[in-house]
DNA sequence: TTAGGGTTAG
């Protein structure tokens, strides 16, 4: 070492690494210490080896140089390269974080200490390896860490990541210790029950994870102390098991017990939000962001245009979208699917195109959104050109939801035969959905033989679901084969094969009303009951004679007719019209496909009442104005 | 230097 230079340029340099902003200005830096000969200082060398390994712009590759170039390793060098490896996501694996650690132990020179078990386990649970996890475990007790909140925190996220709830299970009771100690911790020492909050919900996302919400909610219910992040865990439990009233339910309840939301609890309740069309409490979420400084960023911002276009309102959605400090590829693939959901096709291509234009490429999730953009508008050369553009050009392997776009543009085309060829083509299963949807063209266009062999494989992939049974009557009731949708009527009877419910939610004054058929339940039940009687008065006066086709019980025309009455939509879109001003807007979610019938009254409702009446089905939304509908009864 | 999150055919 040149102790000269040294003396003349002593350890200044330090501060001066804060002010490299950006890989080149790091790099110049890295160049003019070793000119100077200071990269034979250790503290300068490891504060260098920090800012390549952890800053935002850090570079795993340059930092694994710095790291072997060190004159002399220490425990923090250590830590800080373990760490940037467990966190790497390009060519350098979480794995190789593990390898590090083996050779640090190996060496024997250094001992790890307490930061650097997080890491090696950080990176033993996102490369999911039980086994390398168990040999951490067993280090950790040897160097005497396993009363160490934030090692056991890690250790425990490790077996529920590798999958082992049992392994977890045990040290989680270990460290817990039974209610009653929860409850001495409660009074005694706030810091261990800290530390318990965070190893309950590490155990609470392994059951999430495990798709066993029922163990996740006892745990949650028993925990006397409950920090954000415990709420966020159960709302998005919820939301992405599609328990959606629930998340909904949990979120003001977290809200009653004075927790306030953050960002990650507002991300985390949108997605619910949005399913069920709760346009009155999206905005209030949106509105509480930008109150409380909350930033709306890319990932906030994505949940928030899903749920302004789910929620019918895609210009608010487009908006949104606009304001966005950033967009990435789920910003992108949020807008056009949302105006692929509404049937806005060309708009769909324009923010395509923008996307590209932007250099963020688009993902397989894209294509969906592209191709059912295509399906919703009958844009059947143009999805045949994103198809095949999306399979040879950009060699992305295509989806069963790709395919089910696929089936849909072009049997809806009236193309059955090429449909159906593609379906059994595919070099992946076939599935439920998608052969619903070819016999869900077959009946539109009247084809009994396209539809028989569909149905038969449906019937045979889901042969509790009514899918099948239902679809293929209503292809027999469609050409008018009443002694065919008879019998389907007794296979189903045989089969004990009931229809889905249908569901139709409303929001009036931020909350949600949910209808099933032929519900009475509802508190307002005799006036909506009178009200759907007005109704249909009215539509009869307006000429509109009940379509009972689709009606597949046995009974005579006039029973039918008051059947269709009382499907859930009809009943929802009754209950918004009693409970709104005259002329508000109704808007409602549907879980199924709207029928016929309540389609073409929902029409003439439009022009009767003077509103707009939006309905959002199971596939796409209806807009429903002076007596004409969006779709242009193309859906 | 511990826990939680957004888009996806019908």
């Amino acid at each position: 070492m040149n102790s000269a230079t040294l003396n003349i340029h002593p350890p200044s340099l330090v501060p001066r690494i804060s002010h490299c902003k950006t890989i080149r200005e790091m790099k110049q830096f890295h160049a003019l210490v070793i000119k100077t000969a200071q990269i034979h200082d250790l503290s300068l060398a490891t504060e260098f080896l920090k800012l390549c390994a952890t800053s935002d712009y850090r570079d795993t590759e340059y930092a694994l140089s710095v790291f072997s170039q060190l004159p002399e390793r220490n425990c923090f060098s250590y830590n800080t390269m373990i760490r940037a490896l467990a966190e790497s996501d390009d060519d350098y694996g979480p794995l190789d974080a593990f390898f590090l650690f083996y050779q640090m132990v190996s060496d024997g020179i250094v001992e790890p200490n307490r930061f650097t078990f997080p890491s090696v386990l950080k990176a033993c649970s996102r490369a999911a390896r039980l086994e390398e996890g168990k040999q951490v475990h067993g280090f950790v007790i040897k160097c005497g860490f396993d009363s160490d909140e934030f090692v056991m925190t890690n250790l425990l996220r490790m077996y529920v990541m590798c999958g082992s709830m049992e392994d977890a299970q045990i040290l989680f009771t270990r460290n817990i210790d039974g209610d009653e100690d929860m409850n001495r911790m409660v009074t005694y020492n706030k810091r261990k029950l800290e530390g318990n909050v965070v190893l309950c919900n590490v155990m609470i996302d392994g059951y999430v994870r495990l798709g066993n919400i029922k163990a996740a909610a006892e745990l949650f219910d028993k925990m006397h102390q409950r920090s954000v992040v415990s709420w966020n865990v159960m709302i998005s439990a919820y939301a992405q098991n599609g328990v959606f009233m629930k998340a909904i339910e949990t979120f003001h309840k977290m809200q009653m017990e004075g927790v306030s939301p953050n960002r990650v609890t507002l991300v985390s309740v949108l997605p619910a939000i949005s399913r069920l069309g709760a346009l009155e409490l999206g905005k209030w979420g949106h509105l509480y962001a930008e109150k409380n400084n909350i930033p709306i960023d890319d990932v906030l911002g994505s949940a928030l245009v899903d749920m302004y276009a789910k929620c019918g309102t895609i210009e608010k959605a487009i908006q949104v979208f606009e304001t966005l400090p950033k967009h990435n590829v789920i910003t992108w693939n949020a807008i056009i699917g949302g105006l692929a959901m509404h049937g806005r096709a060309n708009d769909a291509l324009k923010y395509f195109s923008r996307m590209e234009r932007s250099g963020v490429s688009p993902s397989d999730v894209t294509y969906i959104a592209i191709l059912s953009a295509c399906s919703h508008a009958g844009l059947v050369d143009k999805g045949r050109y994103f198809f095949n553009h999306m399979v040879d050009k950009l060699r992305l392997e295509p989806r069963i939801e790709h395919y089910g776009c696929m089936v849909d543009l072009l049997g809806r085309a009236g193309l059955l035969e090429e449909a159906e060829d593609l379906i059994l083509n595919m070099n992946i299963r076939s599935d439920d959905v998608i052969w619903k949807a070819l016999l869900g063209a077959c009946k539109m266009h009247k084809n009994i033989e396209v539809g028989r062999r569909a149905a038969k494989v449906l019937m045979q992939l889901a042969p509790h679901d009514s899918g099948a049974y239902v679809a293929l009557s209503n292809t027999y009731a469609a050409v008018g084969d009443w002694g065919a949708v008879a019998e389907m009527r007794l296979k189903m009877k045989d089969l004990d094969i009931r229809k889905d419910p249908g569901c139709s939610w409303i929001e009036i004054d931020g909350a949600i009303h949910e209808f099933v058929v032929e519900d009475d339940s509802h508190p307002r039940a005799r006036e909506i009951h009178s009200m759907l009687k007005e109704i249909s008065h009215k539509l009869s006066l307006e000429g509109h004679r009940p379509d009972t086709k689709q009606v597949l019980l046995n009974m005579d025309e006039e029973q039918k007719a008051s059947l269709l009455h009382y499907h859930s939509e009809k009943i929802a879109v009754a209950f918004g019209l009693i409970s709104t001003s005259p002329k508000a807007p109704l808007k409602v979610v549907k879980n199924l496909r709207i029928c016929e019938d309540c389609h073409s009254s929902m029409k003439l409702i439009s022009k009767i009442y003077e509103r707009k009446i939006t309905i959002r089905d199971r596939k796409r939304f209806h807009h429903f104005e002076h007596g004409s509908c969006s779709c242009m009864d193309y859906w």
